[in-house]
DNA sequence: CATGTTTGTAAGTGTGCACTCACAAACAAA
DNA sequence: TTTGTTTGTGAGTGCACACTTACAAACATG
């Protein structure tokens, strides 16, 4: 007995944002996991309700980390008014998402959402972070869309990988967006 | 001998299309497009050099479909003006994408684009409609940028089926997004 | 020390699926 | 009719992977 059943489970997540990032819930198998995790397959399974609902949890995780950015992001902004509030967030999350997991994470949880539980674990982490960006920054419907919209941008960039593309077009999409 | 290869191809890339965006490249089987096609399983791994070359095809496909509603859209813009001709465009877009078939294949293929050739496909299909755009309008880079920003809040609102959720932060989202 | 509980694994089992091959039927041209 | 070409399929093959089970070692408690 080396380590708690809890602390096992925080580390598995860890490894499991990371690894499901890179290729997805279907084209990832729970091996990949236990093996970033440093455990065997078996046991990955005693502590998780199968691969959906290690996936799910990972899901939790990976939207915890962004509301937890984000939150501390507003705390450091310049001043009171919602657009340095929001830009304070957004650089927060700039900087979280510079090593891609959680981002490439999102990308695959939205695209297995014909799956019930994880639709619903995406629904419950947007709603935590918008709820959050929409009270604390006390800015317009109009702003919070927009805020979400660049957001969403980044995942284009980022999976098209279109920071490597020297072309007008793929400058345009890139302008201005902080070190994807 | 009923049809030939060539309109083969069209159906089953039509069918492609369909039924990879529901649950994505690594979760169907070639069987479920060989079936929504009318054809055997067979015969689809000779008309496509494998279940990538299919997807890839079918990424053409999608984007080919798109492309065009776009090109179509803004022959009707109501003036010359770059937010005209942008309005026109993505009322357009969002017409086609009202049967979600073609918005969750893009999905999906934002998601395996660690698969080298789907992310050629992926960049394929948006230099084409991004160049358009940016020529056509004659828009800003920030008005292209804008552009498919709000192009990719779509991909959030329809995944996570926010049209659905009745809460603020849902309605801020999407709010004034043509019908999706 | 004895007994119980929790952590951990090795070695399966069954199934789904990508891909192949041998073969058949429709059509064309001689 | 014969020969060749293209369209089409049924019946496999082999492998990857989700999930289970039986078992072992670490720790706690009396």
């Amino acid at each position: 007995m080396r380590s708690t059943a809890e602390a096992r489970r925080v580390t598995v997540l860890n490894a499991a944002v990371s690894v499901f990032a890179r290729a997805g819930f279907h084209a990832t198998p729970v091996t990949a996991v236990a093996a970033a995790a440093g455990i065997s397959e078996a046991y990955v399974f005693r502590l998780f309700s199968g691969k959906l609902g290690l996936f799910v949890a990972a899901a939790g995780a990976c939207f915890d980390r962004i509301a937890d950015a984000i939150e501390a992001g507003a705390e450091r902004a310049g001043g009171d008014s919602p657009e340095e509030i929001l830009d304070a967030m957004g650089g927060a999350y700039a900087e979280l998402i510079a090593d891609r997991d959680l981002l490439l994470f999102q990308v695959q949880a939205q695209a297995v959402t014909d799956i019930p539980e994880v639709a619903e674990a995406v629904r419950a982490g947007y709603r935590r972070v918008a709820t959050f960006v929409q009270s604390r920054a006390q800015a317009s419907d109009a702003q919070v869309q927009q805020f979400f919209a660049y957001g969403q941008l980044c995942h284009l960039i980022v999976t098209a990988g279109l920071e490597q593309v020297p072309e007008s077009w793929a400058r345009a999409l890139t302008a201005g967006i902080r070190h994807p």
